[in-house]
DNA sequence: ATGAAAGCGCTAACAC
DNA sequence: GTGTTAGCGCTTTCAT
């Protein structure tokens, strides 16, 4: 900058004044600077600025996976809001471990971001008091625990409940839970729309139904074996990464002739055969929201609002659900019989979620 | 830090050296500074660290779409590596815009970042060679044009002619190529092979058998209607992102019933009926490939590297390969047709890639 | 419209 | 083992 003052012959603050658009620069004076600045192959220093004005022009966006497509997409939504208002996007993968948590998120907290948005792994979010006057903060998909911060969660409930309720319209009562652990929240509550579910219809609770694990394509496959033990007809999968590793796991353990219905959609969900009936959830939408939340509170440090924001989210009809156990035999031939059903029904083609591939 | 220095009654710089874990320190003057810096809650500021550094500790990232997955698996190998050295990992989605990609990475490129990792969509990198000097630079899947820059891409002739081979192997001889845009390397040099396999089995080339724009659902709708016309019997996709654009639009217009093979691995593939037969390509190895070697660039920098670096892929062979137009009648009864082969293929269940939902 | 000086928070380089 | 000085590149404040 020095070198360009020199050549243009004007004082640093000039340049300084040149690249940020200062109106009390005389337009001769600018010409001279700018062609200075291209002669001299000048770019200004964003660290200094940075470092100057005491906020990096990054949000931080920490989540479990990034490489999950729930979780991109939810980065995605960040990322969008974010480039309009020329700030950067930082990812950091929080990973299976819990305690793996506080030391990622602290870490990126030491950056002075514009703010931080997390779907936490660990149940306490309670490290993050002393970083809640500095950093905004805001939680998606997963409300904190012991942190009064922002969030932004879906229905987990209600979706459940209509999940479960749409397989007992069609029929079923013996229904499998199948899902991550009972340590994040949304799993939580989804266990729970489905238990009011089942409860509004009478049909009670077996714990023989319900089993969690199905975070990896082995967890599935086990929590399978367990579920299969107490004869279900169908299946409510209480995440997209569950229904992934469910669904290649079902037709490997010769169970595809159950009915499923999972709560979030995911790549490709609607080629399947039969086409997987899903709860929607719009991550992309998410992640829009929390950055904006971000953007309002240091726009307005003292207005008030609303801490909880909880989205509604809508069943998505295709064809998993309509799978009878009774209609097929058992095995892969259970597929095959339902093929004419999902494969001409006209919801098959569905593309309800920003997860699909392109846009 | 002041305030710690002076609670510790002890100079700035002593306390620097505490988090520093410089081991010229008293351990009595060190515990008083420690309790001290818990007391007054006290942080170092990475901004102003960095700033002295001179370098953020961090790897930019710029994809096309940070929401696809296979652009999603990059990121999360680069992350794998940048964790282990206290590097942050920004994204950056360029967007389908190539004038977008040059604004967006200068921006990228002015906080001083230790690396940058592309996957460029634009035919013209010149403009990097300003910068070449001052942030190490390398690239993914696609290679530079216009720069001599680092990269890792994968053997996009090789692989496309070995997908084309096996459709030739068995029994095709009209087989369709459907692609994003020639524009990009990877989809140029992916019909380069699959012209070439042609060539080699001495069939001739037919324009009428090779589209592009399949990279939405729109496009891929499109492009197999005007295939469709040629009459093909299988079906090459030049990469992931069409594959999922193109399996959900053969069920729509009534084509499922071509064989088909694609390059690059995607979430489900192995779940679909028939499972898709791909050419699989590791991106989140190619993500740790590149973050190393912009460790390797800063800790040798007078060594010589490779600049190129082709990474082979390998077929796996699941069972779209197998469909056969012959067997089947047209539409959806096609897919059901072979469900059976496929269902009890014994490679139905393959998980080769790293695109699968999780680990 | 332009410039001079001071300083953001931290750390090399050099005392002591 | 600890302190002092100076300065990273920029911008704010206050003159001129």
């Amino acid at each position: 900058m020095h070198d360009v003052a020199a050549a243009a012959s004007v004082s640093a603050k000039t340049v300084s004044r040149v690249f940020n658009d200062d109106p009390h620069v005389a337009p001769a004076t600018r010409e001279r600077i700018l062609r200075a600045m291209k002669e001299l192959n000048y770019v200004p220093n964003t660290l200094a600025q940075t470092f100057r004005s005491g906020r990096a022009p990054v949000v931080g966006v920490a989540v479990p996976d990034i490489a999950d497509p729930f979780f991109s997409a939810i980065a995605r939504g960040v990322e969008e809001v974010a480039v309009e208002n020329n700030i950067a996007v930082s990812v950091t993968s929080l990973g299976d471990e819990p305690s793996r948590e506080q030391p990622v998120i602290e870490s990126l907290l030491r950056f002075q971001l514009t703010g931080l948005i997390v779907a936490p792994t660990s149940n306490d979010q309670s490290y993050l008091e002393r970083w809640s006057g500095s950093t905004p903060m805001v939680f998606v998909d997963r409300a904190p625990t012991r942190f009064a911060g922002d969030c932004f969660v879906e229905d987990d409930r209600g979706g459940a409940h209509t999940a479960t309720t749409h397989l007992i319209r069609h029929g079923h009562t013996r229904i499998g839970f199948i899902g991550d652990t009972l340590s994040i929240p949304t799993t939580h509550n989804r266990l729970e729309g489905y238990k009011a579910a089942l409860d509004d219809a009478g049909i009670p609770y077996r714990p023989e139904l319900v089993t969690f694990g199905a975070r990896s394509a082995a967890g599935a496959i086990a929590s399978l074996e367990f579920l299969l033990a107490a004869g279900p007809t169908a299946l409510f999968s209480s995440d997209a990464r569950c229904s992934m590793n469910v669904i290649p796991g079902m037709q490997e353990v010769h169970s595809a002739d159950l009915a499923l219905v999972g709560f979030g959609d995911f790549p490709m969900a609607n080629a399947l055969r039969p086409a997987t009936t899903v709860i929607d959830q719009n991550p992309s939408n998410l992640g829009r929201l929390a950055m904006n939340r971000i953007l309002d509170r240091i726009a307005s440090p003292a207005k008030k609002f609303r801490r909880r924001t909880v989205l509604p989210v809508n069943l998505v009809e295709r064809a998993s659900c309509l799978v009878s156990w009774e209609a097929g035999t058992a095995g892969a031939a259970g597929v095959a019989a339902t093929v004419g059903v999902a494969g001409t029904a006209g919801t098959a083609g569905n593309l309800p979620s920003e997860l699909r591939p392109a846009v």
